[in-house]
DNA sequence: CTAAATGCAAAACCTTTGCCTCAAA
DNA sequence: TTTGAGGCAAAGGTTTTGCATTTAG
C-alpha cells in the first residue's frame, strides 16, 4: 500500500507542516494513542502544534479514512492507522490492548448486517477480559 | 427470573426511593435511554430526583451487574438491563437502534479470547449500516 | 444510631468553535 | 490571490465531586 502521506493527497487532504507530524506520528505508533498523547508527542517535534489542530486533523483524518477512531470505555477517543482489520481485546486489570484478526467474526458480521437488510459501514468490537493464571 | 427490584436487594444495592423509581424506569423502557433521558423520565415521577442521582445510580447498577451501559458513539452512555444478551446495530442514516441475538457470535467471541489466554468478562459490539433499499 | 444516599452547585474532562492570522495551492 | 488551516481562548456537553442534609437499615 502507499505511504500514508500519500494516501492523504490521494484523497485529497491537503498537506501542512502540523498535519505531516500528526500523521507521521500515528503512523509510527504502535499503541492506540488518544489526542492528549498524540498532542503530547506532537510538541516534543513541533512545540506551536495546538490542540485544537490535533482535534480538526484527526477529524479530517477519520473522515479521509486514513485513521479509525475507537472507543476501549475510557472516555477518550483513540485513534489508529485504519484498514487494520484487527480487533481489540482490552485487559481489565491493567488496561493493555491487545489486537487480533479474526477471518471469520469479519464474515459473521457482514452476514448479520446483511441478514438484517443492512450494508456494514462500520463496527465497533471491543472484548474485555482477564488473564487466566496458569496454577 | 426475579423481578429487578429484588435482584438489587440481592446484589446489596440499598434501596430508595430515588432507586427504586431509577430502575423501574429502565426496566420499563424498551429503548436505551441516556442518562438525560433517564433523568427527564424520573422528575416525571418525582420532581425532586436530580441528574447526580441519576449518574450515582446508573454506577451502582452497573456495578452490581443490573444494567449494562452500552455506547452507540453519540458521546452519550445509554443503559439497559443486563443479560439481555443481544447486540445491536445502528442504522447510520437515523440513529435507530436495532436489536439482535447470535448465538454462534456469542459462542465466537468467548473462543477467541481463551484461545488468547483470557477469560471474557464483557464486550462492547455495535454494527454501523446502512439499510439496503430494494431496487 | 450510623453509614450511606441525595441535592445542589461547582468543577473536571474531553471536545468543539469563533475569530483573526497565516500558509498552501 | 484565495481558500482552507492553525492558534488561542472561550464555550459546550457530559460526567464527577464536595459538602451539608436526609434517609435506609
Amino acid at each position: 500500500m502507499l505511504p500514508v502521506i500519500d494516501r492523504c493527497l490521494e484523497a485529497g487532504v491537503r498537506m501542512t507542516n502540523q498535519r505531516r507530524i500528526i500523521i507521521e506520528l500515528i503512523d509510527d505508533s504502535d499503541d492506540h494513542p488518544d489526542v492528549d498523547t498524540i498532542y503530547r508527542r506532537a510538541i516534543e517535534i513541533d512545540n506551536t502544534i495546538s490542540l485544537a489542530t490535533i482535534y480538526r486533523t484527526v477529524g479530517v483524518l477519520e473522515q479521509a479514512g486514513i485513521i479509525d477512531k475507537l472507543d476501549v470505555g475510557d472516555g477518550k477517543a483513540r485513534y489508529e492507522l485504519s484498514g487494520e482489520h484487527h480487533e481489540h481485546l482490552v485487559d481489565v486489570d491493567t488496561g493493555e490492548i491487545h489486537e487480533f484478526q479474526h477471518e471469520e467474526l469479519e464474515a459473521l458480521k457482514e452476514k448479520i448486517a446483511l441478514d438484517m437488510g443492512f450494508e456494514l459501514v462500520g463496527h465497533r468490537l471491543e472484548l474485555f477480559g482477564r488473564k487466566i493464571k496458569k496454577s
